[in-house]
DNA sequence: CCGAGTACGTTACCATTCGTAACGTGACGA
DNA sequence: TCGTCACGTTACGAATGGTAACGTACTCGG
């Protein structure tokens, strides 16, 4: 089965790049990743097409070459990775996680007060774009 | 340098185990984890002695035998799985993840806030009691 | 004091993953 | 037609993780 563990460093590098540079040629992802460090054509290309495999990229056309973009948001990524973070280490428990971070001083407990009220402040204003004057048909 | 990219699917496991029954035996851990697969003692030793190495679990003697134990706590491991996951996907910005969290419905924004909230108010609580009336020294 | 069991370490094998790249191939333009 | 460009195929070596046989030291009952 192989589960799926994660990405290696380079694999992660070309990701970022793509997350910025979208879309972008083989070619480019090579001069960017590779500015410090000699990596072939063909070294990157496969990386590429893993990446691909694993579903994180897809590509397009552009007369003979491949325009590679990033398939998965960052932040698709990122919940993804939490959620297994929950799953093996919190038994399901965001707030436990919430704590720990706290705990270990990733945040502390007012910065995370305002973030998640921030975000929810955010959420409410995007609802309303969404469906403004909701009570227009009922 | 071998970046350390997590635990394969047994190790995981029996640290699980470890994390809700510490101190146990080598044995003990086998009769756990191995209730359903047929594992040698020597397979979970040896997964035990690798766990060990990585610091994730520590032993001390009993008589002859080994009882081992947890040695990071799960919140201290999920922490650092999260520092990773903000470094690599999210630019280091919490606020980032909590909004993908959001987005994709790990959990919705006035739950966020309720949990924040809730532990903020435990943080208080916790810092009352390790400095009651701070200024009294017995 | 001896032999068997107990509990641990050493070593090893295999599959998978990832970095790295040489080589092969098909199409297109001069 | 021939070379070049862009891609795929194949592969190799290191590291990781599951799995386990085997070796060794100590302890206990006889």
């Amino acid at each position: 089965m192989a589960r799926q563990r994660g990405l290696g460093e380079l694999e992660q590098q070309v990701l970022e790049y793509l997350w910025t540079h979208s879309p972008a040629t083989g070619e480019a992802v090579r001069a960017a990743v590779g500015k410090d460090r000699p990596l072939t054509d063909s070294t990157i290309r496969t990386v590429l097409r893993r990446l691909e495999a694993k579903q994180y990229v897809q590509h397009e056309m552009d007369g003979r070459q491949f325009l590679y973009s990033s398939a998965r948001e960052p932040r698709k990524v990122a919940t993804d990775a939490v959620r297994g973070v929950l799953k093996n280490f919190c038994r399901g428990s965001l707030e436990e996680l919430l704590t720990g971070l706290v705990d270990h001083r990733v945040v502390n407990s007012a910065e995370l007060k305002r973030l998640a009220a921030k975000i929810e402040e955010k959420e409410k204003k995007a609802a309303l774009v969404k469906a403004p004057r909701q009570g227009k048909k009922s």
